[in-house]
DNA sequence: AGCACGCCGACT
DNA sequence: GTCGGCGTGCTC
């Protein structure tokens, strides 16, 4: 034994960790400092994780680092343990564990970024441009932008979005300059609203539990105030001179977010997410590290920043599903910021107008303390909410003449009507009516989306794309009908209907351009000198989170049918979470709200109880489903995935892998059997669903049995992960 | 995951 | 005669 041995996490998907002698030249090193080693035929920077630890590799393989990058350990004791922890839950490479922690710029052997925020300004000859007015478009607008002074990279995006492209040129230009200055701080605050009863009693709840570890479900439906009791709380936190961590499930909703909290508490907030440049990103964390930031806002990855001075981890939307990472390394993050308040000693807030069936059963089981928001105080009433039976009606391109009706109705009283169709393109399918034969993508073998206005077959799980066929290509004949909807013909069925009005889309066709989603919201807002305008928006999930539309007094819903027949356990739960958060956009502010649910189905216990009695209601049935058929969460999953070319291939690493697993292990094997999908992107498919009613267990069988799997011959040929508590089944 | 080594086809 | 295809094996 070399008794200053240091065990090492590389980014690299390995189970293993890596034993290095101590650098040369040096002294004491800490887990959780970085170490530049020499790794196969180059260097790579890992994490130290032990020291002085007992090494089982030969003499002769053991290499020396070549140098620590840190003399103060850059992850500190708490993150390093919760890393551990998670590596092991989700059996990751614990590397990569590491390396999801790291922001990239903070992965390679260079000294730490200064903590100031990048900022820009105008030279002498950019002034002189300025007023010469020789510069035009971006370029011109990032000039104007820089006249009254310097900006903050943050804020240029705000005023400017795609404002770099300019900045870069300007840059080469010599007209402007990027300097450094520390983060903003103490803008003018905002009061509070005054709270209601319940936002207090919320409120009061989570600060009598402030210094210890409580999880909390905060259920409160769109529009009940959840984000002024994360206020609140961050307040009383911030007074305490500690630090909150707020975690939303998507960058879009980041923005608003950033708003209302900058406004309102006048400290630094950090925001962290993944569209930041990586420079950015090293630098809020690095500020989250000093105990500078004081409120720290992000996405998933975000729950990884450090938190020396913890006061609070809020978690909004927990129920999306966007938090659980789908590849690499895949740890879900609302889980995660539990594991974390635990090991920090505080209380964790997950907030919802539709918890997921976990944090219920987590209720349930008294582990988690549930508090609740039912008033809605902005709004004079809930949405009126009425199913459509499609069934014997005369549809006009899917749509029925009772919601054509509504629409109409709504936008002759000038308020704006929003018809949610879970499907982007023209057409689900192309089928061709002489014959039956339907257009499939040759790598999947399931139908292709007709996207008319970009004359071209889509296909939307890899992407393919292929010319329209001008006939049939099994019989000839030219009669290739689109059947079905998806928003781009709603668009132009609803354009034709309603000439006066304005017909917005709004899905990932649409928005492509990253400013474009706010630009189109923006135009539907009380303009300060104008009534709001009449107006049909037609869109994806996209429009159904977050987003304040107060003239929006009608809510269409099109096509639930899906959800309701799916094989995906699951799935009822996603439904019941998207009705409700889409109904939900329906008449906030004085006006009340109005939702139509068109389906064929008009009679599905599912939506009966929805409507009859609310999510909750419909929540505690499906957990009662959910135990009579031992699923999570009353039952664990794992499921082993597999793809490759052969499909040979992948039955052999399953077998295998089924061969390999533990005697007398007392999980349920669900397999080897074929994916949902058992042909995606040209790839054959297939999978292993291990289950057990005790978590510890079958983690204790999984464990030994991960780290063998890397070591089986037919793991070579394939392409193969491990979903500890899959979400997707797919 | 990268990266190099290694042994078989169509090109200057 | 070589450039390069991706199978195989390794990384302390």
């Amino acid at each position: 034994m070399i008794p200053a041995t240091l065990r090492v996490a590389l980014p690299v998907p390995l189970p293993t960790l890596f034993d290095y002698l101590p650098p040369a030249a040096g002294g004491e090193i800490r887990p959780g400092s970085r170490l530049l080693v020499p790794f196969g035929r180059g260097k790579a920077v890992g994490v130290v994780v032990a020291t002085g630890v007992e090494t089982a590799v030969g003499a002769g393989k053991l290499k020396r680092a070549l140098r620590v990058l840190d003399d103060e350990p850059l992850l500190d004791a708490e993150l390093m343990q919760t890393l551990a922890w998670a590596a092991d839950y989700w059996l990751g490479a614990p590397g990569e564990a590491y390396a999801n922690a790291l922001p990239l710029a903070l992965r390679e052997p260079k000294p730490l970024p200064t903590l100031g925020e990048e900022c820009w300004s105008l030279t002498v000859t950019g002034r002189g441009a300025l007023d010469a007015g020789s510069r035009r478009g971006g370029s011109r607008a990032l000039l104007a932008e820089l006249a009254a002074g310097p900006l903050g990279a943050t804020e240029l995006e705000a005023c400017l979005p795609g404002w770099r492209a300019a900045a870069r040129r300007l840059l080469a230009a010599g007209l402007v300059e990027r300097g450094e200055r520390s983060p903003d701080r103490a803008i003018a605050v905002r009061p509070a609203h005054p709270l209601s009863t319940e936002q207090q009693q919320a409120v009061d709840a989570v600060a009598d539990d402030l210094g210890r570890y409580q999880p909390f479900l905060l259920d409160g439906v769109t529009g009940s105030g959840k984000t002024e009791v994360y206020l609140a709380l961050i307040e009383r936190v911030l007074a305490q001179g500690k630090q909150a961590l707020l975690l939303v499930p998507e960058i879009g909703l980041a923005p608003q977010t950033l708003r209302r909290l900058r406004e309102r508490l006048g400290v630094a907030v950090e925001v962290i997410h993944s569209n930041l440049a990586e420079g950015e990103r090293a630098r809020a964390w690095l500020r989250a590290r000093s105990g500078e930031a004081k409120v720290i806002l992000g996405t998933r990855s975000a729950v990884f920043t450090p938190l020396p001075r913890a006061g609070l981890v809020i978690v909004d939307e927990e129920h999306d599903g966007a938090y659980k990472q789908q590849e690499g390394f895949r740890y879900h993050a609302r889980d995660l910021a539990v594991v974390r308040a635990r090991a920090l000693d505080v209380p964790v807030l997950l907030g919802s107008g539709t918890p997921s069936l976990e944090s219920l059963a987590n209720v349930e089981a008294g582990r988690y303390r549930a508090l609740h928001l039912r008033a809605r105080p902005g709004a004079v009433r809930p949405p009126t909410v009425q199913i459509v039976d499609m069934r014997a009606q005369r549809l006009e391109h899917g749509l029925s003449p009772t919601l054509l009706a509504a629409v109409a109705e709504t936008v002759a009283r000038g308020e704006q009507a929003l018809v949610f169709r879970n499907r982007r393109g023209y057409a689900p399918v192309l089928l061709c009516h002489a014959c039956g034969w339907h257009a499939d993508c040759p790598r999947c073998e399931h139908p292709m989306t007709l996207h008319a206005g970009r004359r071209v077959l889509i296909c939307h799980h890899c992407d393919h794309h292929s010319r329209i066929p001008a006939a049939c290509p099994a019989c000839g004949a030219t009669e290739l009908k689109p059947q079905g909807q998806g928003t781009e013909r709603l668009e132009e069925a609803l354009a034709a209907r309603f000439p006066d009005v304005p017909v917005l889309r709004i899905d990932r066709e649409t928005t492509r351009r990253r400013d474009a989603f706010e630009q189109l919201l923006d135009g539907l807002r009380d303009a300060a000198d104008q009534p709001a305008k009449p107006a049909i928006l037609v869109g994806t999930q996209m429009l159904a989170k977050g987003h304040d539309l107060p003239n929006l007094t009608l809510v269409a819903i099109v096509g639930v049918d899906e959800g309701l027949l799916s094989v995906d356990f699951r799935a009822s739960e996603r439904l019941a979470q998207q009705l409700v958060q889409v109904a939900g956009r329906a008449g906030r502010a004085a006006k009340p709200g109005r939702v139509l649910l068109q389906t064929h189905h008009p009679d599905h216990p599912l939506l009966r109880q929805l409507l009859a009695q609310g999510y909750a209601a419909a929540a505690q049935t499906l957990l009662a489903e959910r135990r009579l058929g031992a699923l999570p969460p009353y039952a664990h999953q794992v499921l082993l995935r597999a793809e490759a070319t052969q499909r040979a291939a992948v039955d052999a690493f399953l077998a295998a892998a089924c061969a390999a697993l533990p005697p007398e292990h007392g999980l349920q094997v669900a397999g080897p059997m074929p994916a949902p999908m058992p042909l995606r992107a040209g790839r054959q498919r297939g999978q292993l669903l291990l289950e057990a009613a005790n978590r510890r267990e079958l983690h204790a069988a999984l464990r030994p049995w991960a780290a063998q799997l890397a070591r089986l011959p037919a793991a070579r040929k394939v392409r193969w992960s491990l979903d500890v508590d899959p979400i997707d089944l797919y």
